[in-house]
DNA sequence: TGCGTGGTTATTGTATACAAAACGCGCTCG
DNA sequence: CGAGCGCGTTTTGTATACAATAACCACGCA
């Protein structure tokens, strides 16, 4: 896109994931164009964009939030993200070309090198981990369903960055990666499907551990519903 | 949103509705203000927005043209829709209360007559049937589910709304309808999924039929002129 | 004291002017 | 005759000024 707006958009994330600002907290256009050292215009178009992954939310007066995500704004995410993955991964499975197997094996690679790192490295993890999954989306050849996960998949990784990651958590996202390859490569839409979909499940139970360790000791999740 | 730019929204929309300008076609910001009776920068939202619907698109240099989907592309929109909208329909079945079943049955009523006029009228059946589903999604209580879908299910109703519906078409349509309340009222998520799975896969076929005679047509379209 | 009300400030929305980039055309040069 | 290059024009991108709207605060009145 357009340089300015890019800048804009890159610099606003960078500066909600380095925490400045909590979830919640209204920000100002005129906060943010001095933040980013462009004027309102590209600011206003990054706004946007974060607005449709839901990292920014505007009151029903306009104004403007960082989103602050409850378990289950998470929980649906995931779920979404689920639904579409495991399609995304059906299809890949169907597409991908000896090379783009061969790139995610190497993908792969660094992420474990990263995992295994003491500590662990998590922005090469986050990293990889996205070029993984963009290997994948990329593969699926459907633009929009590219479109869609981009929006579902950034946003959480924004607002809650700041978290820890455990290394057994990380180790084990990297044996799913291992996983999902084996499946690619033995052609096998039915098992990608299948270990994608696990892949995600488990992601979401970590995520959801650390975002509500729910401080009130007792039942860990009441308010069962949802599905 | 904000007053100028909806309107620049609705009206470029209505515009692109009209048939005025042909898939393929470029567009300039200022021609859309023109159109729109307001500034370039309102008309920039808007373009965004129906950018983010892939109404329009950008070529790779930024300029403007009128999206032109493929029968590859309706395809995968209705799969993606499919896929989302059973979601939507599963949890509305757990969740509509029984003003909201009302309301759809009322919704369709007004759908099954505009239908059964002749000649059947089809900017009220496109409105009912928006109505209808957007009970459904509300009632399904998923933000971003909303989100999503509202994308996917905008763009080929603007894009390809000058063809023609058959009367039989539109029945089948109605009777799917009446099919989804009898699943709603019963409360059963199953049953709710695998009728609307049904209807939108007809609906694509419907769709297609229209759109290009045959998927591998021998010279149909020539020339992509995408961007 | 509680609440409405008016004005003041803060914030978003829109218009306009200008800057940058891209397209197209004609011209030159091989 | 054709290919590449320069320059004017078109189109998009950005900054800034101004308008509209919402929040805030203080004040007065019951």
């Amino acid at each position: 896109m357009s340089r300015a707006s890019d800048q804009a958009y890159a610099t606003i994330r960078a500066h909600l994931l380095s925490g400045a600002v909590k979830a919640g907290e209204q920000l100002t256009e005129d906060q943010l164009a001095q933040i980013t050292g462009v004027s309102r215009t590209p600011v206003r178009e990054a706004v946007r964009r974060l607005e449709d992954e839901l990292v920014l939310v505007r009151s029903d007066t306009k104004r403007l939030f960082v989103a602050d995500w409850s378990r289950d704004d998470i929980e649906e995410m995931f779920t979404l993200r689920q639904m579409l993955e495991c399609h995304a991964a059906e299809r890949a499975a169907k597409r991908l070309t000896r090379e783009q197997i061969a790139a995610l094996e190497q993908v792969n690679r660094d992420l474990t090198a990263a995992v295994e790192q003491s500590p662990p490295d998590v922005v090469r993890f986050l990293d990889a981990n996205r070029a993984f999954h963009e290997v994948i989306i990329e593969a699926a050849d459907s633009p929009r369903l590219g479109q869609l996960l981009t929006r579902l998949v950034e946003a959480p990784v924004v607002l809650r960055t700041a978290r820890t990651y455990s290394q057994s958590d990380l180790r084990q996202s990297a044996r799913d990666h291992d996983e999902l390859v084996a499946a690619f490569a033995a052609r096998d839409p039915d098992w990608a499907r299948a270990v994608m979909g696990s892949h995600l499940r488990r992601a979401f139970h970590t995520f959801a551990k650390a975002v509500g360790p729910r401080s009130d000791g007792a039942a860990s999740d009441k308010d069962g519903g949802d599905a």
